[in-house]
DNA sequence: TTTTGGTTCATACGTATGTATGAATAGCGT
DNA sequence: ACGCTATTCATACATACGTATGAACCAAAA
Protein backbone atom coordinates (compact mmCIF):
# COMPACT_ATOMS: atom_id res chain seq x y z
CA UNK A 1 0.00 0.00 0.00
CA UNK A 2 1.58 3.63 -0.93
CA UNK A 3 2.55 4.81 2.26
CA UNK A 4 2.42 8.40 0.97
CA UNK A 5 -1.05 8.25 1.06
CA UNK A 6 -2.37 10.25 4.63
CA UNK A 7 -3.36 7.88 7.12
CA UNK A 8 -7.65 8.96 6.38
CA UNK A 9 -6.75 7.18 2.98
CA UNK A 10 -4.97 4.20 4.00
CA UNK A 11 -7.82 3.40 6.51
CA UNK A 12 -10.59 3.82 3.71
CA UNK A 13 -8.84 1.36 1.45
CA UNK A 14 -7.45 -0.98 4.11
CA UNK A 15 -11.06 -0.78 5.19
CA UNK A 16 -12.21 -1.24 1.87
CA UNK A 17 -10.38 -4.54 1.14
CA UNK A 18 -10.93 -6.22 4.49
CA UNK A 19 -14.90 -5.06 5.03
CA UNK A 20 -15.52 -6.25 0.89
CA UNK A 21 -14.21 -9.80 1.83
CA UNK A 22 -15.25 -10.42 5.09
CA UNK A 23 -17.72 -8.46 5.79
CA UNK A 24 -18.07 -5.55 9.09
CA UNK A 25 -18.49 -8.23 12.04
CA UNK A 26 -15.51 -10.45 11.09
CA UNK A 27 -12.88 -7.38 10.43
CA UNK A 28 -11.31 -6.17 13.64
CA UNK A 29 -10.04 -2.61 14.21
CA UNK A 30 -6.93 -3.99 15.06
CA UNK A 31 -6.62 -6.05 11.84
CA UNK A 32 -7.64 -2.58 9.65
CA UNK A 33 -4.96 -0.11 11.45
CA UNK A 34 -2.36 -2.90 10.90
CA UNK A 35 -3.24 -3.31 7.32
CA UNK A 36 -3.01 0.70 6.95
CA UNK A 37 0.20 1.06 8.71
CA UNK A 38 -1.86 3.16 11.09
CA UNK A 39 -2.10 3.47 14.93
CA UNK A 40 -4.80 2.12 16.29
CA UNK A 41 -6.50 4.76 17.58
CA UNK A 42 -6.17 6.40 14.04
CA UNK A 43 -9.98 4.93 13.31
CA UNK A 44 -11.75 6.56 16.15
CA UNK A 45 -9.04 10.02 15.93
CA UNK A 46 -10.40 10.24 12.33
CA UNK A 47 -13.48 8.26 11.69
CA UNK A 48 -15.03 8.43 15.70
CA UNK A 49 -16.04 4.84 15.63
CA UNK A 50 -15.39 1.50 13.61
CA UNK A 51 -18.97 1.81 12.25
CA UNK A 52 -18.41 5.26 10.97
CA UNK A 53 -15.45 4.05 8.91
CA UNK A 54 -17.39 1.29 7.33
CA UNK A 55 -20.13 3.66 6.39
CA UNK A 56 -17.63 5.48 4.73
CA UNK A 57 -16.61 2.42 2.87
CA UNK A 58 -20.03 1.75 1.66
CA UNK A 59 -20.37 5.52 0.61
CA UNK A 60 -17.02 5.42 -1.17
CA UNK A 61 -17.72 1.83 -2.91
CA UNK A 62 -21.74 2.90 -3.71
CA UNK A 63 -21.06 5.90 -4.84
CA UNK A 64 -18.47 4.30 -7.59
CA UNK A 65 -21.02 1.83 -8.65
CA UNK A 66 -23.72 4.39 -8.89
CA UNK A 67 -21.76 6.48 -11.03
CA UNK A 68 -21.07 3.67 -13.34
CA UNK A 69 -24.57 2.43 -13.27
CA UNK A 70 -25.50 6.69 -14.19
CA UNK A 71 -23.05 7.17 -16.57
CA UNK A 72 -23.94 3.88 -18.91
CA UNK A 73 -27.69 5.26 -18.47
CA UNK A 74 -26.64 8.29 -20.19
CA UNK A 75 -24.56 6.60 -22.90
CA UNK A 76 -26.59 6.58 -26.25
CA UNK A 77 -27.88 3.34 -27.34
CA UNK A 78 -31.20 1.69 -27.19
CA UNK A 79 -32.46 0.91 -23.67
CA UNK A 80 -32.46 -2.59 -23.48
CA UNK A 81 -28.98 -2.37 -24.83
CA UNK A 82 -27.48 0.09 -22.00
CA UNK A 83 -29.35 -2.24 -19.68
CA UNK A 84 -26.97 -4.80 -21.64
CA UNK A 85 -23.99 -2.49 -20.82
CA UNK A 86 -24.88 -2.00 -17.31
CA UNK A 87 -25.20 -6.19 -16.22
CA UNK A 88 -22.23 -7.09 -18.46
CA UNK A 89 -20.51 -4.05 -16.60
CA UNK A 90 -21.33 -5.83 -13.40
CA UNK A 91 -20.45 -9.01 -14.37
CA UNK A 92 -16.82 -8.40 -15.46
CA UNK A 93 -15.67 -5.22 -13.42
CA UNK A 94 -12.50 -6.50 -11.56
CA UNK A 95 -12.97 -4.44 -8.59
CA UNK A 96 -16.13 -4.17 -7.59
CA UNK A 97 -16.98 -4.84 -3.71
CA UNK A 98 -19.90 -2.79 -3.53
CA UNK A 99 -22.55 -6.35 -4.89
CA UNK A 100 -21.31 -8.14 -2.58
CA UNK A 101 -21.63 -5.70 0.03
CA UNK A 102 -24.94 -4.61 -0.55
CA UNK A 103 -25.96 -8.61 -0.37
CA UNK A 104 -24.41 -9.16 2.59
CA UNK A 105 -26.20 -6.09 4.29
CA UNK A 106 -29.39 -7.04 3.07
CA UNK A 107 -28.98 -10.57 4.33
CA UNK A 108 -28.68 -8.99 7.81
CA UNK A 109 -31.26 -8.46 10.38
CA UNK A 110 -30.21 -4.71 10.71
CA UNK A 111 -30.68 -1.17 9.59
CA UNK A 112 -29.03 -0.91 5.98
CA UNK A 113 -26.15 1.61 6.21
CA UNK A 114 -27.69 4.91 4.85
CA UNK A 115 -24.95 5.52 2.45
CA UNK A 116 -26.40 2.08 0.76
CA UNK A 117 -29.46 3.40 0.77
CA UNK A 118 -28.18 6.20 -1.20
CA UNK A 119 -26.67 4.21 -3.64
CA UNK A 120 -29.14 1.94 -4.12
CA UNK A 121 -31.73 4.81 -5.09
CA UNK A 122 -29.27 5.96 -7.15
CA UNK A 123 -28.70 2.46 -9.01
CA UNK A 124 -32.49 2.10 -9.26
CA UNK A 125 -33.22 5.21 -10.80
CA UNK A 126 -31.08 4.97 -13.80
CA UNK A 127 -32.11 1.39 -14.43
CA UNK A 128 -36.19 2.34 -14.13
CA UNK A 129 -35.62 5.57 -16.30
CA UNK A 130 -34.00 3.24 -19.06
CA UNK A 131 -37.19 1.05 -18.33
CA UNK A 132 -39.34 3.69 -18.84
CA UNK A 133 -37.59 5.02 -21.89
CA UNK A 134 -38.18 1.10 -23.43
CA UNK A 135 -41.64 1.11 -22.39
CA UNK A 136 -41.95 4.33 -23.93
CA UNK A 137 -40.87 3.28 -27.19
CA UNK A 138 -42.47 -0.23 -27.20
CA UNK A 139 -39.00 -2.22 -27.01
CA UNK A 140 -39.81 -3.46 -23.63
CA UNK A 141 -42.76 -4.97 -22.66
CA UNK A 142 -45.63 -3.10 -19.55
CA UNK A 143 -45.11 -3.23 -16.09
CA UNK A 144 -43.82 -1.96 -13.00
CA UNK A 145 -40.33 -0.41 -13.51
CA UNK A 146 -39.50 -0.76 -10.18
CA UNK A 147 -40.02 -4.62 -10.03
CA UNK A 148 -38.37 -4.88 -13.76
CA UNK A 149 -35.18 -3.05 -12.18
CA UNK A 150 -35.30 -5.21 -9.26
CA UNK A 151 -35.23 -8.64 -11.48
CA UNK A 152 -32.38 -6.69 -13.61
CA UNK A 153 -30.26 -6.69 -11.13
CA UNK A 154 -30.77 -9.78 -9.24
CA UNK A 155 -29.17 -11.59 -11.63
CA UNK A 156 -25.56 -10.01 -11.94
CA UNK A 157 -25.51 -9.67 -8.66
CA UNK A 158 -25.52 -12.52 -7.19
CA UNK A 159 -23.69 -14.38 -9.95
CA UNK A 160 -20.91 -12.25 -9.38
CA UNK A 161 -20.40 -15.06 -7.04
CA UNK A 162 -20.71 -18.03 -9.14
CA UNK A 163 -16.87 -18.44 -8.27
CA UNK A 164 -17.45 -19.01 -4.76
CA UNK A 165 -19.60 -22.36 -5.63
CA UNK A 166 -17.80 -25.52 -6.56
CA UNK A 167 -16.58 -26.08 -10.42
CA UNK A 168 -19.19 -29.07 -10.53
CA UNK A 169 -22.24 -27.50 -8.60
CA UNK A 170 -22.29 -24.47 -10.58
CA UNK A 171 -21.18 -26.11 -14.00
CA UNK A 172 -19.09 -23.33 -14.52
CA UNK A 173 -15.95 -21.85 -13.79
CA UNK A 174 -15.73 -17.98 -13.97
CA UNK A 175 -12.03 -18.03 -14.05
CA UNK A 176 -12.21 -19.38 -17.10
CA UNK A 177 -12.49 -16.80 -19.63
CA UNK A 178 -14.40 -18.57 -22.17
CA UNK A 179 -16.52 -19.32 -19.56
CA UNK A 180 -16.52 -15.76 -18.17
CA UNK A 181 -17.79 -14.38 -21.65
CA UNK A 182 -20.43 -16.81 -21.78
CA UNK A 183 -21.77 -16.69 -18.71
CA UNK A 184 -22.04 -12.85 -19.33
CA UNK A 185 -23.90 -13.81 -22.76
CA UNK A 186 -26.59 -15.82 -20.81
CA UNK A 187 -27.35 -13.21 -18.17
CA UNK A 188 -28.03 -10.26 -20.84
CA UNK A 189 -29.52 -12.62 -23.03
CA UNK A 190 -32.21 -14.12 -20.43
CA UNK A 191 -32.64 -10.48 -19.26
CA UNK A 192 -33.54 -9.15 -22.76
CA UNK A 193 -35.47 -11.71 -23.22
CA UNK A 194 -37.35 -11.22 -19.78
CA UNK A 195 -38.36 -7.12 -20.53
CA UNK A 196 -38.25 -7.48 -24.71
CA UNK A 197 -42.21 -6.56 -25.83
CA UNK B 1 -39.35 -22.14 23.12
CA UNK B 2 -40.34 -25.70 24.17
CA UNK B 3 -38.01 -26.84 27.33
CA UNK B 4 -39.23 -30.49 26.60
CA UNK B 5 -37.08 -30.68 23.97
CA UNK B 6 -34.26 -32.05 24.72
CA UNK B 7 -30.66 -29.60 24.91
CA UNK B 8 -29.54 -30.33 21.40
CA UNK B 9 -32.21 -29.90 19.77
CA UNK B 10 -32.87 -26.91 21.70
CA UNK B 11 -29.69 -25.32 20.56
CA UNK B 12 -30.68 -26.43 17.48
CA UNK B 13 -33.46 -23.92 16.79
CA UNK B 14 -32.02 -21.36 19.15
CA UNK B 15 -28.66 -21.30 16.96
CA UNK B 16 -30.98 -21.43 13.57
CA UNK B 17 -33.10 -18.38 14.25
CA UNK B 18 -29.85 -16.32 15.09
CA UNK B 19 -27.65 -17.47 12.75
CA UNK B 20 -30.81 -17.26 10.22
CA UNK B 21 -31.23 -13.43 11.31
CA UNK B 22 -27.53 -12.30 12.14
CA UNK B 23 -25.55 -14.36 10.73
CA UNK B 24 -22.52 -16.56 12.07
CA UNK B 25 -19.92 -13.86 13.33
CA UNK B 26 -22.27 -11.80 15.38
CA UNK B 27 -24.26 -14.26 17.16
CA UNK B 28 -22.22 -15.51 20.64
CA UNK B 29 -21.79 -19.04 22.25
CA UNK B 30 -23.74 -17.26 25.29
CA UNK B 31 -26.52 -15.96 23.12
CA UNK B 32 -27.45 -19.09 21.53
CA UNK B 33 -26.93 -20.50 24.84
CA UNK B 34 -29.32 -18.54 26.91
CA UNK B 35 -32.14 -18.31 24.48
CA UNK B 36 -32.08 -22.40 24.45
CA UNK B 37 -31.91 -22.01 28.28
CA UNK B 38 -28.78 -24.59 27.98
CA UNK B 39 -25.80 -24.55 30.23
CA UNK B 40 -23.00 -22.27 28.53
CA UNK B 41 -20.66 -25.69 28.10
CA UNK B 42 -23.79 -27.18 25.88
CA UNK B 43 -22.28 -26.63 22.52
CA UNK B 44 -19.18 -27.64 23.22
CA UNK B 45 -20.36 -30.94 24.80
CA UNK B 46 -22.81 -31.83 22.32
CA UNK B 47 -21.41 -30.41 19.11
CA UNK B 48 -18.01 -30.35 19.13
CA UNK B 49 -17.62 -26.35 18.68
CA UNK B 50 -19.52 -23.10 17.59
CA UNK B 51 -18.55 -23.78 14.07
CA UNK B 52 -19.85 -27.21 14.26
CA UNK B 53 -22.99 -25.68 15.47
CA UNK B 54 -23.35 -23.63 12.78
CA UNK B 55 -22.90 -26.25 10.13
CA UNK B 56 -25.65 -28.88 11.74
CA UNK B 57 -28.17 -25.40 11.28
CA UNK B 58 -26.99 -25.20 8.10
CA UNK B 59 -27.26 -28.43 7.21
CA UNK B 60 -30.85 -28.76 8.82
CA UNK B 61 -32.36 -25.67 6.95
CA UNK B 62 -30.56 -26.39 3.73
CA UNK B 63 -31.87 -30.01 3.45
CA UNK B 64 -35.08 -28.78 4.37
CA UNK B 65 -34.95 -26.12 1.04
CA UNK B 66 -33.39 -28.98 -1.07
CA UNK B 67 -36.35 -31.71 0.26
CA UNK B 68 -39.12 -28.89 -0.91
CA UNK B 69 -37.04 -28.51 -4.46
CA UNK B 70 -36.91 -31.90 -5.15
CA UNK B 71 -40.52 -32.69 -3.56
CA UNK B 72 -41.73 -29.81 -6.33
CA UNK B 73 -39.87 -30.86 -9.49
CA UNK B 74 -41.37 -34.49 -8.66
CA UNK B 75 -44.76 -33.06 -8.94
CA UNK B 76 -46.91 -33.30 -11.95
CA UNK B 77 -47.06 -30.11 -14.45
CA UNK B 78 -45.01 -28.81 -17.02
CA UNK B 79 -41.35 -28.47 -16.52
CA UNK B 80 -42.02 -24.27 -16.55
CA UNK B 81 -44.84 -24.95 -14.32
CA UNK B 82 -42.96 -26.82 -11.97
CA UNK B 83 -40.18 -24.16 -11.86
CA UNK B 84 -42.83 -21.75 -11.68
CA UNK B 85 -43.98 -23.42 -8.14
CA UNK B 86 -40.60 -23.18 -6.79
CA UNK B 87 -40.00 -20.16 -7.41
CA UNK B 88 -43.72 -19.06 -5.68
CA UNK B 89 -42.44 -21.60 -3.14
CA UNK B 90 -38.94 -19.71 -2.40
CA UNK B 91 -40.58 -16.55 -2.52
CA UNK B 92 -43.55 -17.23 -0.12
CA UNK B 93 -42.40 -19.52 2.77
CA UNK B 94 -42.74 -17.68 5.71
CA UNK B 95 -40.06 -19.58 7.56
CA UNK B 96 -37.26 -20.57 5.38
CA UNK B 97 -34.13 -18.67 6.31
CA UNK B 98 -31.85 -20.93 3.94
CA UNK B 99 -31.90 -18.69 1.10
CA UNK B 100 -30.33 -15.49 2.99
CA UNK B 101 -27.76 -17.86 4.55
CA UNK B 102 -27.09 -19.38 1.56
CA UNK B 103 -26.26 -15.75 0.37
CA UNK B 104 -25.09 -14.12 2.61
CA UNK B 105 -21.84 -17.20 2.80
CA UNK B 106 -21.70 -16.55 -0.89
CA UNK B 107 -20.51 -13.25 -0.03
CA UNK B 108 -18.39 -13.98 2.25
CA UNK B 109 -14.27 -14.49 1.01
CA UNK B 110 -14.03 -18.14 3.69
CA UNK B 111 -14.83 -21.80 2.37
CA UNK B 112 -18.02 -22.64 2.23
CA UNK B 113 -20.05 -25.10 4.82
CA UNK B 114 -19.96 -28.52 3.28
CA UNK B 115 -23.51 -29.01 4.07
CA UNK B 116 -24.33 -25.89 2.04
CA UNK B 117 -22.43 -27.66 -0.77
CA UNK B 118 -24.66 -30.47 -0.20
CA UNK B 119 -27.87 -28.71 -0.81
CA UNK B 120 -27.08 -26.79 -3.41
CA UNK B 121 -25.74 -29.81 -5.52
CA UNK B 122 -29.49 -30.91 -4.60
CA UNK B 123 -31.23 -27.92 -5.91
CA UNK B 124 -29.22 -27.22 -8.80
CA UNK B 125 -29.92 -30.45 -9.85
CA UNK B 126 -33.37 -30.88 -9.09
CA UNK B 127 -33.63 -27.28 -11.77
CA UNK B 128 -31.47 -28.39 -13.90
CA UNK B 129 -33.43 -31.37 -14.56
CA UNK B 130 -36.62 -29.41 -14.74
CA UNK B 131 -34.89 -27.70 -17.32
CA UNK B 132 -33.71 -30.78 -19.62
CA UNK B 133 -37.03 -31.98 -19.26
CA UNK B 134 -38.42 -29.01 -20.87
CA UNK B 135 -35.46 -28.77 -23.15
CA UNK B 136 -36.36 -32.51 -24.78
CA UNK B 137 -39.88 -31.57 -24.96
CA UNK B 138 -39.19 -28.13 -26.73
CA UNK B 139 -40.71 -25.56 -23.93
CA UNK B 140 -37.39 -24.47 -22.59
CA UNK B 141 -34.82 -22.96 -25.15
CA UNK B 142 -31.44 -24.39 -25.79
CA UNK B 143 -28.66 -23.33 -23.77
CA UNK B 144 -26.80 -24.38 -20.72
CA UNK B 145 -28.95 -26.04 -17.89
CA UNK B 146 -26.45 -25.13 -15.10
CA UNK B 147 -26.75 -21.17 -16.39
CA UNK B 148 -30.32 -21.62 -16.75
CA UNK B 149 -30.74 -23.03 -12.95
CA UNK B 150 -28.47 -20.16 -11.83
CA UNK B 151 -30.55 -17.26 -13.38
CA UNK B 152 -33.48 -19.44 -12.01
CA UNK B 153 -32.85 -19.04 -8.26
CA UNK B 154 -31.14 -15.49 -8.53
CA UNK B 155 -34.04 -13.80 -8.72
CA UNK B 156 -36.01 -15.32 -5.93
CA UNK B 157 -33.21 -15.45 -3.39
CA UNK B 158 -32.62 -11.99 -3.47
CA UNK B 159 -36.06 -10.35 -3.99
CA UNK B 160 -37.15 -12.02 -1.20
CA UNK B 161 -35.07 -9.58 0.85
CA UNK B 162 -36.74 -6.25 -1.03
CA UNK B 163 -38.65 -6.06 2.58
CA UNK B 164 -35.26 -5.38 3.03
CA UNK B 165 -34.98 -2.12 0.98
CA UNK B 166 -36.81 0.84 2.08
CA UNK B 167 -40.41 1.33 0.26
CA UNK B 168 -39.61 4.06 -1.45
CA UNK B 169 -36.60 2.52 -3.19
CA UNK B 170 -37.73 -0.09 -3.46
CA UNK B 171 -40.54 0.87 -4.80
CA UNK B 172 -43.03 -2.12 -3.22
CA UNK B 173 -44.34 -2.99 0.05
CA UNK B 174 -43.62 -6.75 0.46
CA UNK B 175 -45.83 -6.35 3.64
CA UNK B 176 -48.76 -5.91 1.47
CA UNK B 177 -50.45 -8.93 0.67
CA UNK B 178 -51.86 -7.40 -2.67
CA UNK B 179 -48.33 -6.32 -3.51
CA UNK B 180 -46.61 -10.10 -2.55
CA UNK B 181 -48.97 -11.51 -5.07
CA UNK B 182 -47.59 -8.94 -8.09
CA UNK B 183 -44.14 -9.22 -7.02
CA UNK B 184 -44.70 -12.92 -7.16
CA UNK B 185 -46.23 -12.96 -10.38
CA UNK B 186 -43.47 -10.58 -11.87
CA UNK B 187 -40.88 -12.67 -10.79
CA UNK B 188 -42.39 -16.03 -12.26
CA UNK B 189 -43.19 -14.41 -15.44
CA UNK B 190 -39.80 -12.62 -15.72
CA UNK B 191 -38.43 -16.44 -15.30
CA UNK B 192 -40.56 -17.94 -17.75
CA UNK B 193 -40.30 -15.72 -20.66
CA UNK B 194 -36.69 -15.96 -20.49
CA UNK B 195 -36.28 -19.83 -20.74
CA UNK B 196 -39.31 -20.18 -22.61
CA UNK B 197 -38.23 -21.34 -26.35
C1' DT C 1 11.95 31.21 18.28
C1' DT C 2 7.65 30.22 20.14
C1' DT C 3 3.02 28.89 20.01
C1' DT C 4 -0.73 26.29 18.43
C1' DG C 5 -3.43 22.81 16.52
C1' DG C 6 -3.50 18.50 14.17
C1' DT C 7 -1.79 13.98 14.26
C1' DT C 8 0.30 9.81 15.94
C1' DC C 9 1.60 7.01 19.62
C1' DA C 10 1.65 3.50 23.44
C1' DT C 11 -1.02 1.98 26.77
C1' DA C 12 -5.09 1.03 29.44
C1' DC C 13 -9.79 -0.15 30.27
C1' DG C 14 -14.05 -2.66 30.72
C1' DT C 15 -16.30 -5.92 28.27
C1' DA C 16 -16.77 -9.91 25.50
C1' DT C 17 -15.27 -14.07 23.31
C1' DG C 18 -14.95 -19.49 22.55
C1' DT C 19 -13.32 -23.23 24.78
C1' DA C 20 -11.90 -26.10 28.70
C1' DT C 21 -12.49 -28.36 33.05
C1' DG C 22 -13.57 -30.68 37.25
C1' DA C 23 -17.59 -31.31 40.06
C1' DA C 24 -22.30 -32.45 40.53
C1' DT C 25 -26.39 -34.56 38.94
C1' DA C 26 -29.50 -37.75 36.74
C1' DG C 27 -31.02 -41.77 34.70
C1' DC C 28 -30.41 -46.38 33.21
C1' DG C 29 -28.84 -51.09 33.56
C1' DT C 30 -27.43 -54.85 36.43
C1' DA D 1 -28.43 -50.61 46.02
C1' DC D 2 -24.66 -49.90 43.21
C1' DG D 3 -22.03 -48.69 39.25
C1' DC D 4 -21.58 -46.41 35.10
C1' DT D 5 -22.24 -43.19 31.53
C1' DA D 6 -24.27 -39.20 29.81
C1' DT D 7 -25.39 -34.70 30.82
C1' DT D 8 -25.44 -30.31 33.08
C1' DC D 9 -23.26 -27.01 35.83
C1' DA D 10 -20.38 -23.05 37.53
C1' DT D 11 -16.27 -21.26 36.89
C1' DA D 12 -11.92 -20.19 34.81
C1' DC D 13 -8.79 -19.13 31.22
C1' DA D 14 -6.32 -16.78 27.61
C1' DT D 15 -7.27 -13.98 24.12
C1' DA D 16 -9.52 -10.38 21.72
C1' DC D 17 -12.50 -6.57 21.21
C1' DG D 18 -13.62 -1.20 20.42
C1' DT D 19 -12.85 2.88 22.51
C1' DA D 20 -10.47 6.25 25.46
C1' DT D 21 -6.62 8.92 27.02
C1' DG D 22 -2.61 11.59 28.06
C1' DA D 23 1.90 12.14 26.13
C1' DA D 24 4.83 12.96 22.29
C1' DC D 25 5.56 14.62 17.84
C1' DC D 26 5.21 17.53 13.74
C1' DA D 27 4.31 21.26 10.81
C1' DA D 28 2.57 25.69 10.07
C1' DA D 29 1.69 30.31 11.59
C1' DA D 30 2.84 34.31 14.20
Amino acid sequence: MNQKLPVPERLLAAAADLFARDGFDAVSVRQITSRAKANLGAITYHYGSKEALFHAVIDRVGAHLADRFVSIAAEKGAPLERIGRIVTMVLTEPNLPAPTMILRELAMDRPLPPPLVQMMQRNMGAVMGLIREGQADGSIRHGDPALFAMSVMAQPFLLRMVSRIPRDIAGIDRNDPETQRKLVKHVVTTITRSLAS
